[in-house]
DNA sequence: AAGTGGTCTAGACCACGCG
DNA sequence: GCGTGGTCTAGACCACTTC
């Protein structure tokens, strides 16, 4: 396809001018879903390169999840993926900095006490750090945050001072984690939510929840609430990454 | 260790054992971040192997983020990454049907006409094609859908007889993209929405905004606006994909 | 049985960026 | 400079699947 910034053939490496060739005969419906592509040795003797050259290429696009590869049969173009976007969730204290606005952060309670019935199941029997704090932007509460910790997971974490330190932060930066699974939904703001975040009761809020494993062991357990009126997540994507 | 132990372990590709090895020793925190692995030659030498093996691995986890390449200096451990999630988006239809519960849908506006004022800037001068229409669950409102379909991208959707087929099953069929961009929000009802929704005014409810590009075409921008207490999103993160 | 992709080798030259 | 990663080659054998 002509593109306007094409030009020449530039120094990129070939490899580099395989892919950007078939992904876009892929993206832009030349070849559809379920075409067969070109054999290896057919891009091979079309490319005048090595095999490994084209393999190494084709490979990275299924790994990537725009081709399928059966042995024998040949590798096909896959069918259209769901809809689905990276969604980026950085520290509240990076986003609010990044948004030119003053960062503040306030612990409103912590607790170290064995996990109990309204907690998550997971915790069930661990002593988990209980921590509940506010985060601000400009001075304005922006979100609540309430946050276990298993201490069975992250001992050293009993020993922070999370008064002046967002424990997201300091967790991101100190426990490296395997899995992460968030939710995300609409709520209204109970009585209690609503006097922290200096809004009126029932007032549209956003809840993130996330859930933090270490291979099989949940690190963490969090739950954001965000004025609904400040803040909004947002998600892109595109195919190449 | 010794490498001549070939009898002995697993028959999984050397590759996938090298990968395997390393991803380990970062996720378990053996190397922490910053940390610089063994050079390539290294490498090589431990596990017996050609450099172009060792080098696809080392490659593979830069490109998946775990590892930072400088030239001259080394491969290291990268910083933990931002919270990152990917966020599934399918089908309002296909989300109701693999919940067990039975999906309705229902156009309630169509209109053709030119892009005003109110509309995304993007679509100034362009003729475009209004809908909205809102998906049911069980019977009940689940989601008030209101998009903007570009005429000019897709001229055929003018043909189509949305009475009967979401716009959004019906794009993600027929018309390749290139790019997405979702903004999550709480906001209350309107009295509007709120008689479509049947939630009081005022109700929390979960705003999804998605635009989605062709290239540099907007093809659609749609907003979703689904009941609070019927809905959540889920984003699952795993650092292998 | 034949042909595909999966994997691996043992070299090579180059570009870049620290010392 | 010089050592790192970046890229590429021209072969090879194997496993699997479809024919």
């Amino acid at each position: 396809m002509a593109d306007a910034t094409e030009g020449e053939t530039a120094q990129l490496p070939l490899h580099q001018r395989i892919r950007a060739e078939i992904e876009g005969k892929i993206l832009s419906g030349e070849w559809p879903p379920g075409y067969r592509i070109p054999f290896e040795h057919e891009l091979t003797a079309h490319y005048g390169c090595a095999r490994m050259t084209v393999n190494k290429v084709i490979a990275a696009l299924a790994g990537a999840g725009l081709i399928e590869r059966r042995r024998r049969a040949g590798s096909f173009v896959a069918q259209p993926r769901l809809q689905s976007a990276v969604l980026e969730i950085p520290d509240i204290q990076q986003e609010v900095a990044g948004r030119g606005e003053t960062y503040g952060y306030e612990l409103i309670g912590r607790r170290r006490r064995p996990a109990g019935e309204d907690d998550p199941a997971v915790f069930t029997g661990q002593e988990v750090l209980e921590l509940r704090c506010l985060h601000r932007a400009n001075g304005r509460p922006l979100a609540l945050e309430e946050r276990l910790i298993s201490l069975a997971s992250v001992p050293e974490a009993a020993e922070v001072d999370f008064a002046a330190t967002p424990p997201g932060s300091w967790l991101l930066h100190h426990v490296p984690w395997t899995e992460a699974e968030h939710r995300i939904s609409a709520l209204a703001a109970s009585t209690k939510v609503a006097a922290i975040l200096e809004v009126a009761k029932g007032a549209a809020c956003l809840s993130l929840e996330r859930r933090t494993w270490r291979a099989t062991e949940t690190v963490t357990a969090v739950r954001q609430i965000f004025r609904g009126d400040l803040y909004h997540l947002v998600a892109r994507f595109s195919p190449q990454g």
